[in-house]
DNA sequence: CCAGCCGTGAGGTACGTGCCTCATGAGCTA
DNA sequence: TAGCTCATGAGGCACGTACCTCACGGCTGG
């Protein structure tokens, strides 16, 4: 009879009781809602921390009778890890559906400021709780994310971060230390010689990272790797692979390769032409198709990942956080950077 | 006004008007409660179909007012990942008891089946939506799993798998594709020579199926390489110390070591008392103290993970999955295979 | 002194599902 | 044909929170 007491979970009511004001009241401070004397909502507060009550959500959403929308916007283009990331995307929307949970996916034109500005001004609380986007580092788009913000609207950043502006977390892998891991591997595996380094484009704070990541052990750890670049490809497979292509004709002793960009089925047509395929070491970013074919095949050695499910699911939680008023930690959650074999392909 | 209709996700209301049946009727299907012909069932089910229905989470877990009960059983000893596992229910417990979530662990003397199956014989219904345990394979523990099952308790396996018993999925990693990649790794780094093997036993099929993936990369890329052992140092630190000792003594052209099982301090200690730290190649398992000091310092070249919290998370929405009575693929949730150097350390 | 505002209480409905009881009618058996 | 079982309908309460209206008392300013 009374053993149950102890073991339910403390509600409002409880909470109610145990501050010795009305429900309506408790309501009121749990959501924020004016009318309540300061010194009524501190007595509300410590019977909430008396009684530890957390609000339960499933409760919480069934009430609002409302779904959470998140609304991601990615970069357009043939990049397959922004393709893997949408579907990653839809995959959870898909089971989001029975959580309350509705996201939506858009693109706008890659490497476009103002395209991304634009589509970010036209969302309002109305339509969308939360905002997630791969940012571009301008101050067209931090302005938008502020405004968006001042309307009530979270802003979360994937991938790429925002820094100094009012987005509220930032998703992604730590790109300095996946550079030293390239390095790391990239020494052992070639113990000396000439290294070529390809970046998408150093305008990009990602690329930047890996590359002074690499850089950093290279130069403390392996002194006899010879580097050679960095080099910009801007993403696409046409112009890496024709620059590897040159890279592989100048350079008869080049050992090993690493393409801190996409555009990686480019550098394999290039290794395959000039015959170098599996006699150069090659380190690449992102698990997508062109990548898992260059490991089975022997082509590429290691991709270093940043898995989109892991991300989303991150993402996700982070959006409900932040809409139920939870404090959130910008960098709480920690993307584990993937490292890919040809022995442990997914 | 009627714009919001398509937006709406279909309720049991809705399925019921659609089958032309009662809200009873569908309560009765979707709950597997007995009283409904086939033929009425069939057209619930189209209908739920049609309408692309799916029970709220929310409002169902709600409704039942109860919590999802979760007993995880653990082997019991200093094995650092069990203990970092331990934890990771213990996070996760915090923030499920939001959710309607009720998480516990016991731990259990380890390597020791009886004692397993007795604590199995103990949970019910009443008590327990769904067990969760790392198995031992044996027979006692099978039959523990059967009739737990028979009581209507789902039972999950985790990092070891108990096949052919009624344990409804398996969270764990694929142990064949870490020791491929373990060798892959070794051979890459050593390019020839001696490579010594230790596992924790034989008898525990992780640790066999480690042996048989790196055996087989080895034979068929690395024939180079010289096996040696694989010998059983059981978990335990004093006895991989002393182990290791005798190893690196009688083998002073010893290049790399892989130990597929725990005990790693005393590895790195017997290392370090040789003055071989570093200079032997060593790939290890689990990110726990010990092999995270051994990166750092840079006794331990590679150690292959698996991340308990991404477990406690699959198993987790693998327990709600089958209390809700979800169809579930044993093998559905991969969990991925970690590879952590000195320079990627979370 | 009264109008007006503010803080608060009281109470209700709704969200979608789970689970219960009771009634009804159809089909079966003896 | 009485009595039975079984499939189904009808309806209601509960879960914990969100959000609404209305009322009341105290306080303030003019």
């Amino acid at each position: 009879m009374n053993d149950k007491l102890p073991l339910r979970r403390a509600t409002v009511h409880d909470v109610a009781r145990q501050a010795g004001v009305s429900l309506a009241t408790v309501d009121r401070v749990l959501n924020g809602r004016p009318g309540v004397r300061p010194a009524t909502a501190e007595k509300v507060e410590s019977a909430i921390a008396a009684l530890d009550f957390r609000r339960d959500l499933s409760a919480s959403l069934l009430a609002r009778a409302r779904d959470l929308r998140v609304q991601f916007i990615l970069p357009d283009g043939r990049n397959e890890f922004m393709a893997n990331l949408a579907d990653a995307i839809l995959r959870r929307a898909r089971t989001g559906i029975a959580e309350r949970l509705h996201l939506d996916v858009v693109r706008v034109k890659a490497m476009d400021p103002a395209a991304l500005a634009a589509r970010l001004g036209q969302l309002d609380r109305k339509s969308c709780d939360c905002a997630v986007i791969v940012a571009t580092d301008d101050e067209a788009v931090r302005r938008a994310v502020d405004g968006l913000a001042r309307k009530g609207v979270a802003v979360m950043t994937l991938v790429s971060d925002l820094p100094n502006s009012a987005r509220k977390m930032f998703i992604g892998i730590d790109n300095v230390a996946a550079g030293r891991t390239a390095a790391s591997l990239m020494g052992r595996f070639c113990g000396g010689g000439k290294v070529a380094l390809i970046a998408g484009s150093l305008g990009l704070r990602d690329h930047q990272d890996r590359l002074a990541g690499f850089r950093e052990v290279a130069a403390r750890e392996f002194p006899q790797l010879e580097l050679i670049g960095p080099f910009e490809a801007h993403d696409d497979r046409g112009e890496t692979e024709s620059f590897a292509a040159g890279l592989l004709r100048d350079h008869p002793d080049l050992k090993g390769l690493y393409n801190m960009g996409a555009g990686n089925s480019g550098l394999i047509a290039a290794l395959e032409a000039a015959g170098r395929a599996g006699k150069v070491r090659v380190i690449a970013h992102e698990l997508a198709e062109p990548t898992h074919a260059g490991l089975k095949s022997g082509a590429i050695d290691v991709v270093l990942d940043q898995n989109p499910d892991g991300e989303i699911r991150a993402a996700v939680a982070g959006a409900r956080a932040l809409a139920l008023g939870h404090p959130v930690d910008p960098h709480a959650e920690p993307i584990e950077i993937g490292i890919f074999l040809r022995d442990n392909l997914r």
